[in-house]
DNA sequence: CCGCGGGCCTGAGAGC
DNA sequence: TGCTCTCAGGCCCGCG
């Protein structure tokens, strides 16, 4: 489910309920999401105070006061809830009084600040894991990521860059996590569409010399800033699991231009193809052929 | 290094 | 109604 606009979404969701709270204690339903949990993960999180609560690419982290971090991925279908002190009213109709159990909710944090946060996973794709902030270079999750779409360091001289190498196809280089962090497949369609880049393109030719590199890169660079600021605007995408931690929806499905949209017309005006989807790398592309080159 | 297929899981929706 | 099949916001591994 969550790419960065929704773990974005997600964290600051979550940030009110646990940053500057103490984990009073902290429950697992299961021994294991994608991987087994730690055997001192309990034990690592209660009474520890979240200190913060980051994100890097499609990981939230929680600093703790004992100096360890708390990572937790939400695979494709994990998300978190913030059940209120009391089950006291939360904005929207998805309120669900504190102590309700759902299917699948597989992690209870109960927190000083009264809230109860529950993560809830079905497919449990998602993880958690703790490690010492320390060591945070040695951690094999965080290592070779690419820069945040939405840092400094992600310009169109870097994407270039990164991309005058690749033997791929300009999609696949955009779904790796090395050469960008954060986005997903949704987000990769929507920016391509917008920066008019066809998927198919060969990576490489956004750092060709004599063409328009900058400005094959820079349109590329512009459009993924306008969709991911849009949709964490809007509150991430709501396709089937993913919510905001009041379980209210994400809205920026309905400013889809391309993903999902096979067969209707392309939405540039003038325009008048169509929106066509074919499988790359194993998942759904769809584009405009008549627009993006 | 690359693409591909398969795997990890569950659930929703389509088609029969 | 119920069955079967396909597909899904991620990511990893082994193969050729």
């Amino acid at each position: 489910m969550p790419e960065l606009p929704e773990v974005e979404t997600v964290r600051r969701g979550l940030q009110g309920a646990m940053e500057g709270a103490k984990i009073v204690s902290a429950e697992l339903r299961r021994k294991d999401l994608r991987f087994p949990f730690q055997k001192d993960f309990v034990a690592r999180l209660q009474g520890k105070t979240v200190t913060g609560l980051g994100r890097r690419a499609k990981y939230l982290m929680a600093d703790l006061s004992s100096g360890d971090v708390l990572l937790m991925h939400l695979g494709m279908s994990g998300s978190f809830r913030v059940l209120s002190e009391g089950g006291k009213k939360t904005p929207g109709k998805f309120h669900h009084p504190r102590g309700e159990q759902r299917a699948h909710d597989h992690v209870v944090f109960h927190m000083s600040s009264g809230a109860t946060v529950v993560f809830n996973d079905p497919r449990r794709f998602g993880y958690m894991k703790i490690f010492s902030r320390a060591k945070i270079g040695d951690e094999p999750l965080l290592q070779g990521l690419g820069p945040e779409p939405l840092g400094n360091e992600f310009d169109a001289k870097m994407l270039a860059r990164a991309c005058r190498n690749k033997k791929t196809s300009l999609k696949a280089a955009l779904l790796d996590q090395r050469v960008v962090a954060g986005l997903g497949n949704i987000y990769v369609c929507e920016a391509l569409y917008r920066a008019q880049l066809s998927p198919r393109r060969l990576a490489a030719t956004l750092s060709t010399k004599k063409g328009t590199p900058t400005e094959h890169a820079g349109r590329l660079v512009d459009a993924i800033h306008a969709v991911l600021n849009e949709a964490i605007k809007a509150g991430g995408s709501s396709l089937r699991d993913h919510r905001q931690t009041s379980g209210e929806l994400g809205l920026f499905q309905h400013s889809f231009q391309v993903y999902g949209r096979e067969g209707k017309k392309c939405a540039t005006p003038g325009c008048g193809g169509v929106v066509r989807r074919f499988t790359q790398n194993g998942r759904s592309t769809f584009w405009c052929p008549k627009c993006q080159k």
